[in-house]
This record gives C-alpha cells, structure tokens and sequence, in this order.
RNA sequence: CGGGGCGUGGCGCAGCUUGGUAGCGCGGGUGCUUUGGGAGCACUAGGUCGCAGGUUCGAAUCCUGUCGCCCCGACCA
C-alpha cells in the first residue's frame, strides 16, 4: 500500500477531547474517528489492526477445536424473559439498547450472546455424543454503557470474540475452562502483550468460578493485587487478604458483657473517637446502615459490621446479600447507604430522625425502622399515587465481617447520641454474628497462602473474561441433553469474551513513546514502511520502489511513503502511527545502501539494499516466534 | 443520574470579566524556493461563534432554556 492512497490523516496536536496516551495517538494517528459518544469509526489501519489480532484470536480458538458461528444482533425479548434478564438488562440502569418493531414486538440489541447461545443450543444438542461443543464468533457488541470512557476502552458498540460452550458434566467444563485459559495465554501473548489472569467475580453474568486476564496499564479502570512470587492475583472486587492482628483492648472487659458506657459527645469518626480515647481501629467496630434493593420492588435494610481499621468490598456485599434474598426477591438492583436523602427521593415510610447516626452499634433494634406515625397519617385513607405500593423489610439483614466477628470485646456505637460502649462482645449484645468475608482487601496485606508475601497494586485493563456458567442458562431456558444412561439433565456452560476492538487500544496503551505508538509486529497494519526520503532523486525513488515490491512478493505486509512531503514529515508520521520497521531509502541510494531502523528501540542499521529482505524476515521471524513459543 | 468542565473555520486555541470590525497557530488550495526529523515566502479559500428564546440601538460577549462532548463515581470486553 502507498502512503499516499491511504487516506492518512494525521493530527499534530493532541485532540481535545482525549485524555490517556492510547485514545490520543489512536486518534491523531488517523486509526479511529469519534461518531457520538462510545461510538467510533474504525479507519482502515485501525480495522488492518483488528483484523490481526482477530486472525491470531481465531487460530487460537480453532486450535482448542472451537467452531466459529455468527449468531443476530437483534434478540427477541422473550429469549430474554425466559432467562429473567430483560428487565434487569432494560429498565434503569440497564445497558441494552431496545427497540419495538413494526409489529409491536420488542427486540434488544445484543450485548451478550447467552440467551441466543442457550436457546440455539437447546435445539441442536440432544445427546451426550455431541458434547463438549465450543462455539464463539467475532463480531459488534452493543452496551448502552452508563459512561463511555477513553475511546474504545470503554464503548457503547465494540468489537468481541465471544465463546460458548456445553458439556455433559462440570468435569469437561472445567477442562474446556482450563484450554480456553491457556488459548487466551496464547492469543494475548502472541499479539504483544504484558497480561497477568487475576481471579474475578462474575458480575451480572453469573456463575461460578472466573477469571480475568488484565493488560497491566496506568490508565486501567481495574485494580488488581498480585503477590510478589506470582502465585495469587485477583481483581480487587474478588481479594481476599489476611487481615491484621487487632489489638486487645487493655482495659479486659468483664468476659460477655455489653460494655462500659463512654460519653463521647460529637466523635462520630473512627479518627476522632481514637484520637480522643487513644483506641486502635481495630478495636472498633463500626456499624453501616444501608438499603438493598430488588427487581421485585422489594426494599431490605442492612446492618453491615465491620472492624473499624477495614473497609467495605461492596461486590462482596452484594454477592453476600444475593444469596440470601434473590431467591425470594429476584436480582438485586442496587445498595445504597440508608440515609434521609435516600428516603425522600424513594418515599419510603420511615423515619429516621430516631437513628443515632455516628454512633450505632451492631444490636441496633429493629424497632428503629418502626413506620413514620405522621407519614401514615398523611396518607390514610387516600388512594396511593401513581407510584406502586413500597415494599419494605422492617427488619435488618445483619451481615459482620470476620474480622469485626472475631473481636472478643470491642468498642462500638451505644445507638445513643454521644455515646459509645467499651468493652461490648457479641454475646453481650445478644448476637451471633456468621463470619463473612466482606471487607476490602488493599495493597500491602499479607497473603492467605503465604503470609510472608505481601499484596501489592497495579491498575489493569480487562482485555478478557473466562467464565464456568455452570447450569444457570440451561436450566432457566431448558437446554437439556441426554446423557449416558438416558436421562435428560441440563448442559453445563462455560462462556469466554475478548474485547478486540479494547485490546488493540490497549495495545497502545502499553507500547507508545513520546513520538506516537510502537505496535507489537504481529498486530501492527503494517510490518514495514519503505520511506523515499527525497521523491525528486530519481535514484531514491527506483530503489524505493524495488524494494517495495520485492518486500511485497515476500508475503510482508508493506507499506511505501511516496509522498512528495519533506523527510521529516515523513518520519514524524512513520513514528506517529507506530509502524515496527523502517527502511529509509535517501542519501545512500546511489551505493544501494540504505538505513533500516526499529521503531521500538530506535536502532539503526546501515545496509545493503539486497540484505533488507533477509534481514527483515529474520526480525520478523525472531519477534513472532519469541511471542508464540513463551508460555 | 449526581458532581466538575467545555462548545468560536478541518484540528488546537485566544477573544467573553468591562456588549460595538471574529482573530492566532496548525491544516487545505495555487505559485516559487527548499529537500534526512512536522521548511520559507507570496497569494488564496473557509466561521449564521452548538441551538432556541430574551435583554439591548447593537450580543461570540449579559440572562433563560436546550442539545452535544469530556472528566470524577455506580456498569463491563
């Protein structure tokens, strides 16, 4: 391809509208162009990029034997009523985009296959012979993300390899699990990149075990703790750490009592009441008032205890309160803090003007959440408004994490103004709170398998996303199968994402320089770019052109900057959108020397016209085999 | 949705406080010179100042509304 029939337009100033290094040099480079927002086109060296790494996707997944399909973009809402996600998928804060056809009929723009996958799955597989089967596709996403971000990092439509798969039994899940696991190994080192698996929590799609494969990079929206020896890595949301030893309390309390009264008049902070009282956080334990919501309307209040020196995982909340409520209340929406605000805007019935805020206590009656007298007053005997009756728990869902659980005496809140209690326990209190693992764990704690390795932090961004299903899909959409011994049972699932169009953004993110981007050879639009450095030298221009099509004829993707600019201009651009290689064809032309230089490292190298080919196709060679053959 | 910021030729910005001729750099076109790290000179095209109201003799500038975009939070490949 010649530079000048490639529609290459380059900006030299950074646009406006981007902040991190990728989204700037993806646009001034001439790679993506913004629509609206989270909405982008893909220019022709950028699609020459995505295609690469689709390549090297695909070549992955047909070496686990996966078969590639293309499944529709638009869905019948119905498949998604029958798995239970279209209301949680379109109302609120759902992020697929809906439509109502001509007929009346409502349709959803794909942002995930299981639904289609499932329902397909449950027409063509009808016994155990069949199985295990694997089959993915590439293809445009549609999220109507709450906040497009950084390009196509975070876009509203963009590109994903998505893989499904149906086993007979959780057995041949987990190795199919373990095969796609070393594909994405494979695929995301070929194209170049630094990733580490961290375990993950399955989020919205659900399951069991997940993990997460993470393109180390500062502008990561993820923040993922590792151990120094390599051998536990988690996103955040998931960690689990070993807490720090907490500090008896030096006054011993009376062994199962309720503790000593202290007047601790406006210490309503873990700061200042320590700061006052010389207490150590981990002595404490502070008490969060929170509200859960359900898809079936359906509001619980929470009493979350915590050891005063942890903070809260509120994923680990949210999968903690799941469990116990979804059953009965459908998915769970959202978790909130309970406070006046929240009542106001919900118009829940309560008040909560008796609620000691600052200084509450694990033993908190139920009897504060007792109903608003006025409120109901207001409202007798008129017709309620539009608005549905509220449904409200009048009754706390206590959850404590382990480290407040395990604290045989502690200072907490007396649930009266002003005052705490020193001493309390929870058999005191009259509790038996269950050991959870709700707290957060940080950068710095020691590790649960090796307690002299310390956990430390590193933003990522998530390129891929493995998942054991497990049977959730096929039971709820009745995809079932024949096994052995001829009887029907539901097929396990696994299913496996890459986000193509974000790795290649990702990419850039952790291959630039000052200059513009460095692209990984095995994903770059072009391995090499043949530079004229004068297009009026006659000479510069014939061997130019020979060893353009000399490169061409070896199967290596080629590009020739025949353009009439200056040869800076041209160099500026070659480093701008980031081609591996450059061969410079100028001063030296006459003697049929010319220069190649790598864009990585910025060697150079003085050659022979005639040893240009050669030594391109043993770099090349050597970079593609060092990414493929380390695993 | 809450909080913060920005909309002025294709791109990056100034002008707005204190209302009165719409400007700068880059980019585009033509010509001449230059030709190994974003060249120089000359000429030239291109803007209803996001949109809609209002105030005013007069609005890019002041007021109101609205749309769009970006950043911080809840979501995720």
């Amino acid at each position: 391809m010649r530079v000048s029939r490639l529609l290459l337009v380059t900006l030299r100033d950074d646009p406006a509208e981007a902040e991190i290094p990728s989204h700037k040099l993806l646009l001034r480079g001439g790679y993506i162009r913004r629509i609206s927002s989270g909405i982008y086109a893909y220019l022709p060296l950028l699609w020459r990029v995505l295609q690469k790494i689709s390549t090297i996707v695909r070549q992955e997944m047909d070496a686990t034997g996966a078969l590639e399909t293309l499944l529709p973009q638009l869905q019948p809402a119905d498949l998604w009523e029958r798995s239970g996600r279209w209301a949680g998928y379109t109302a609120g804060e759902g992020i697929m985009f809906h439509l109502t056809d001509r007929q009346g009929r409502e349709l959803g723009l794909g942002p995930t296959h299981e639904e289609v996958i499932t329902a397909l799955a449950a027409d063509l597989l009808r016994s155990y012979r069949q199985l295990p089967v694997n089959l993915y596709q590439i293809q445009t996403k549609f999220r109507d993300e709450i906040r497009p971000r950084f390009g196509l990092m975070r876009g509203r439509e963009f590109i994903m390899k998505d893989a499904y798969s149906f086993h007979a039994d959780e057995d041949c899940l987990r190795q199919t699990y373990a095969a796609m696991d070393g594909a994405y190994r494979r695929i995301f080192q070929r194209c170049g990149l630094r990733a580490v698996a961290v375990e993950a929590d399955s989020g919205a799609i659900g399951g069991s075990a997940s993990q997460e494969f993470m393109v180390t990079a500062e502008a990561g929206e993820d923040l993922i703790l590792t151990s120094a020896d390599g051998r536990y890595a988690a996103n955040q949301e998931r960690a689990v750490s070993r807490p720090s030893v907490a500090l008896p309390l030096a006054a011993a309390p009376r062994a199962g009592g309720v503790g000593d009264r202290l007047s601790t008049p406006g210490q309503t902070t873990i700061e200042q009441l320590c700061s006052a009282h010389g207490f150590d956080p981990s002595q404490l334990v502070k008490v969060l008032l929170l509200l859960a919501r359900f898809a079936d309307g359906q509001f619980q209040p929470l009493l979350i205890s915590l050891r005063g020196d942890q903070q809260l995982n509120d994923v680990k909340l949210a999968n903690a309160v799941s469990a116990r409520l979804s059953g009965a209340h459908g998915a769970l929406l959202s978790i909130d803090p309970l406070t006046a605000d929240l009542v106001r805007s919900e118009r829940l019935p309560l008040d909560l003007s008796e609620i000691p805020f600052g200084y509450l206590g694990p033993d908190l009656a139920d009897q504060t959440l007792a109903p608003d007298p006025s409120h109901r007053s207001d409202t007798a005997g008129v017709a309620p408004p539009t608005t549905p009756a509220v449904q409200l728990t009048r009754s706390f869902l206590r959850l404590s994490d382990a480290t407040a659980a395990e604290l045989e005496a502690f200072v907490c809140g007396a649930n009266a103004a002003d005052h705490h209690r020193v001493g309390a326990s929870w058999a005191g209190l009259g509790l038996q709170p269950e050991s959870l693992d709700l707290r957060a764990a940080q950068s710095g704690d020691r590790c649960l398998h090796d307690p002299d390795q310390c956990l430390q932090a590193a933003r990522g961004i998530e390129v891929g996303h493995i998942f054991q299903l497990g049977r959730k899909y096929s039971e709820a959409m009745e995809a079932r199968f024949t096994n052995e011994s001829g009887v029907d049972e539901p097929l396990w699932m696994g299913c496996y994402g890459i986000g193509v169009s974000r790795l290649a953004q990702a990419a850039v993110e952790q291959h630039h320089d000052a200059d513009g981007i460095c692209w990984p050879v095995a994903i770059a639009p072009f391995a090499v770019i043949v530079v004229i450095a004068n297009t009026q030298e006659a000479i510069q221009v014939e061997l130019a052109e020979s060893l353009y099509a000399e490169l061409t004829a070896a199967g290596l993707d080629v590009l020739l900057d025949d353009r009439t600019e200056r040869a800076g201009v041209k160099f500026k651009d070659a480093d701008l959108i980031g081609i591996p290689w450059r061969v410079v064809v100028g001063r030296g032309a006459a003697a049929a020397q010319v220069e190649l230089v790598r864009r990585a490292g910025r060697e150079k190298l003085e050659l022979a016209a005639s040893d240009v080919r050669a030594t391109l196709e043993a770099e090349i060679g050597r970079e593609i085999a060092g990414a493929t053959l380390v695993a």
